[in-house]
DNA sequence: TAGATTGTTAATCGATTAACAATC
DNA sequence: TAGATTGTTAATCGATTAACAATC
């Protein structure tokens, strides 16, 4: 029954879902698609098409319950599964990103880290262990994770991707600056590009 | 002229630009629309369409010169500019994209760097010097830059984002996980929102 | 000249917006 | 019941794709 969702509605998924979570932590109870459309910048009919995507979750005359809206979406994006993942490359991202980031409130848990550095492999940052690369297949064989997120070199981004997909992982979250170009139609790349980024706003500053 | 630039098209662009200069350095002189789309994963159409929105850069029967198309690229995203900009917060992130971004590349001069911590205001990060949050107005008064690069806590991240709107930049490059919702026309936000991306990548692995 | 490939117009497709009957 | 607001269909808008005359 469920039709091909449309990127546009997947990314803004989340973001209805950060949005109905601060509603919730100001105990607010409803909320209408209009009032919704209008603190998020979008429009009540696209609020409503968005949702009715995945079934009917408000009350006509009465509008969405907050907390019956945001653990739908919550299990709709999936960010109650806790999909284990590891991180390839434990530099200054990928530093920032274990000591920082919030993996488990976006749907997974951190389970390792990987680098090529005697001099970090061994340790344990924010509770999560630092494994030598080469122990990569061993440990999945162990711990399949479903993610890997490449914050390495560009220079070895290509084959450790590779690696990934040969492993069988379905989602790379990839933070090289580089396009992966993955051919297997089973694995899914998110690629978080700061020059992209950073040139995009170039672009529109610049007259 | 010329006629509004559709956001699919700008963002677009910097992608065209990384090709390019990979095809420049691979010593590649010409390329037409239709080997450029199969390598990057467009239609040729696109790729005429999204280079017709600034001029004619192809030859008939020929194609594009790489050299030339990449160097009008460059002008269009205005890489060549070098734009002033600074960055606050000297945390993970912030110190992550001083030490191993190359801002240059994507047409800014980062000028500094500002932080509260006594601890590292003061120092010098790869040739950037840090300063405390406080000499931010008189910072701007000698050395007007026109993007500031938020990597600080969400928590004061509203608070500075509007001084920064206040003091006149043209530009801010948001990796706080908070929807800025400048009000101002003038002042373009581009968002770097680690969760929304991972959280994606969970709805597209979940099934 | 013949072949190739652009620039550009027209056709198609998909996403957003508007409208409104259903219904709480 | 009357007012509000959804779910859903239809209309509009914009982006992508196809087609082809122009031309190198």
């Amino acid at each position: 029954m469920s039709r091909r969702i449309s990127m546009a509605v997947i990314r803004r998924m989340p973001k209805y879902y950060r949005y109905l979570n601060d509603l919730k932590n100001e105990g607010v109870s409803k909320i209408s698609s209009r009032k919704l459309a209008e603190s998020m910048g979008l429009t009540a009919s696209q609020v409503r098409q968005d949702f009715n995507c995945f079934g009917g979750f408000g009350q006509q005359g009465y509008g969405y319950n907050v907390d019956t809206l945001h653990s739908e979406i919550a299990s709709i994006i999936g960010v109650n599964r806790k999909h284990k993942a590891i991180i390839i490359g434990v530099g200054n991202i990928g530093r920032a990103l274990i000591n920082n980031f919030d993996f488990y409130q976006c749907g997974f848990t951190m389970i390792a880290a990987f680098d090529t550095d005697k001099a970090i492999v061994g340790k344990v940052l924010n509770k999560i262990p630092v494994l030598d690369v080469s122990e990569l297949d061993a440990f999945y064989a162990e711990n399949p994770f479903e993610v890997a997120v490449l914050t390495l070199p560009k220079a070895y981004a290509r084959e450790i991707a590779e690696h990934m997909v040969r492993l069988g992982v379905k989602g790379i979250w990839n933070f090289t600056n580089l396009d992966l170009r993955i051919g297997d139609e089973n694995v899914t790349v998110e690629d978080v590009h700061f020059s992209d980024s950073l040139m995009t706003l170039c672009f529109r500053i610049t007259d």
